[in-house]
DNA sequence: CAAACTGATATCCATTGGATAGTATATAGG
DNA sequence: CCTATATACTATCCAATGGATATCAGTTTG
């Protein structure tokens, strides 16, 4: 009864022997990707906002639990820093997290082009 | 005991006033940035894999179950097509597929300044 | 002084994703 | 000819993530 190997053991029998694999699509998907990251870095980064609600109330469908989780992840991938003065709270982004903005000006491109009903998509695109 | 709203009936309360916010990039995130997504359109962009099961092998930790549901999936977005050939299958990607390369080398470029050793990066960058 | 706003956290349930095994069909080798 | 292997999946089951709602402690505001 010779057993087959499973997906997960065939992974493991194949990668080691790679190493180390350069691979920044799959690192940069990795700490970008997940759901929300991406729309809060455009607000902060485009509509300049620094605070929880504003934030919250910016993204319908997004709930203050996965808001703080979002954030505090984001901290410590050092893509924002959260900064108390005068006893408020602000979001800011790191070098780091504006660097992201070459990424949202290609999902805002493809948006253009695909989401947007034609008429609208042309006089965006003529204006550009 | 006035009940207070709750965080989804302040959205509703909100967002019927804006009617149609175009968001060109929340869109286009819906479509394109769910996991696995963008690995897939890279696996047949830049390395031109067409078979289930390449994609299936360069992407450790992406499972058969997982594919076949992000492949239907993308198939209903029109990023990539079904083909049957000589009963062999092939996915293709669409035009519109094609148009997600430009998402792809931002998130490259990001990748290759944030996450690769920094010798690497200096190496990658000054090729560019 | 009470209501409302701030930036959260707690609880609970639904959806998604991951691990593994198994299917049907086809081809290849001993 | 029978077994082994590959291909493209599907089926089960469990874990992780996300969403809805309520709540909280500490200001502001009316």
């Amino acid at each position: 009864m010779a057993r087959t190997r499973t997906h997960a053991e065939d992974e493991r029998r194949i990668y080691p022997l790679l190493a180390y694999q350069a691979d920044p699509i799959r690192e940069s998907v990795k700490w970008l990707g997940r759901k929300w990251t991406l729309l809060i870095l455009r607000d902060m980064a485009f509509l300049k906002l620094t605070r929880f609600g504003q934030i919250l109330r910016n993204n319908p469908g997004l709930t203050p639990r996965v808001l703080a989780r979002r954030l505090r992840q984001m901290q410590e991938e050092g893509l924002v820093e959260r900064l108390v003065a005068d006893e408020k709270v602000a979001y800011r982004l790191t070098s780091r997290g504006e660097d992201a903005v070459f990424i949202l000006l290609a999902f805002l491109r493809y948006g253009i082009r695909h989401h947007l009903p034609p008429q609208v998509a042309r006089d965006a695109e003529s204006k550009s």
